[in-house]
DNA sequence: ATCAATGCAAATCCTTTGCAATCGC
DNA sequence: GCGATTGCAAAGGATTTGCATTGAT
């Protein structure tokens, strides 16, 4: 695994350092969780991990603009990082307590290409995001 | 013009003040443009307005929650406000060319609430933008 | 008169940067 | 060894907040 991902920097071009393959392997393990810098930080304190805030920030943009890792801007003011899906999908945010959803709707993708094509527009690419309150208001700490 | 200004603060319970009015019409004037708060401060000095930062800040969120005007947090790291378009609408967009076309699909927007609902979220609010290329290649100018 | 709104500066939050020390190749 | 990477602290940009002043009703 530590291999796969040693390949995985290479081919990038990111030489191998231990912050990136600890972070990498962080997102990995936490795939499908999205994590601003400070969270990831935070994870890396509590592992005991000795990683500077600034490099937390560096490698993933880094990681970012390798396409290792999407960047969300979800509403409010900071950026959060996931492991790049293999699959597609869309987000549902609370923006009471930022709890985040993914979804993938058939219905939705479909209508997305139709509409599109009406428009004399080839569809490459989209960004959907809902935002909403969580209805369960005791799960739901602001 | 101003009357319908007065009467629309008076509806959402702000009370009628200079920077609030003269905001209201700056918004107005630019419809369908999205301005950040310092692109509206900077605005109002150029008409010279005098009218805090702060001030303007303070505004453009007292507008947004009364949904006078929509947010859109684009990448990057400021927020953008227009208007608050009468009808919703989504955006296609050309990556080529730039051209932005605007629809509304009730079956989209259905599927939306459902899902939403299917999570355990009241829907509020969301953003989508498809992004692809002009069919029409003709049509497309770079 | 009263309570909200403003302006300014200071504070805060998130993020980037300068620079010397350290590490990868 | 040399250039890239890191850590720390300082700088930066966007936004908010404290507080005294001004303004609206």
């Amino acid at each position: 695994m530590s291999e796969e991902n040693i390949k995985l920097l290479k081919k990038v071009g990111l030489k191998i350092t231990e912050p990136r393959l600890t972070i990498l392997a962080l997102m990995q393990e936490h795939k499908m969780e999205h994590f601003s810098a400070e969270d990831v930080y935070k994870l890396l304190l509590e592992k005991g991990e000795e990683i500077g805030l600034a490099t937390v920030y560096r490698v993933l943009n880094q990681f970012h603009e390798a396409k290792i890792l999407t960047r969300h801007n979800f509403e409010g003011n900071k950026s959060v990082f996931e492991l790049a899906p293999t699959v597609h999908h869309d987000h549902i945010i609370c923006v009471d307590c930022g709890k985040v959803f993914e979804f993938n709707d058939t219905v939705i993708e479909e209508r997305q290409k139709q509409i599109s094509k009406e428009h004399g527009i080839q569809l490459e690419n989209h960004s959907l995001y809902l935002y909403g309150k969580c209805t369960d208001i005791e799960k739901c700490e602001k």
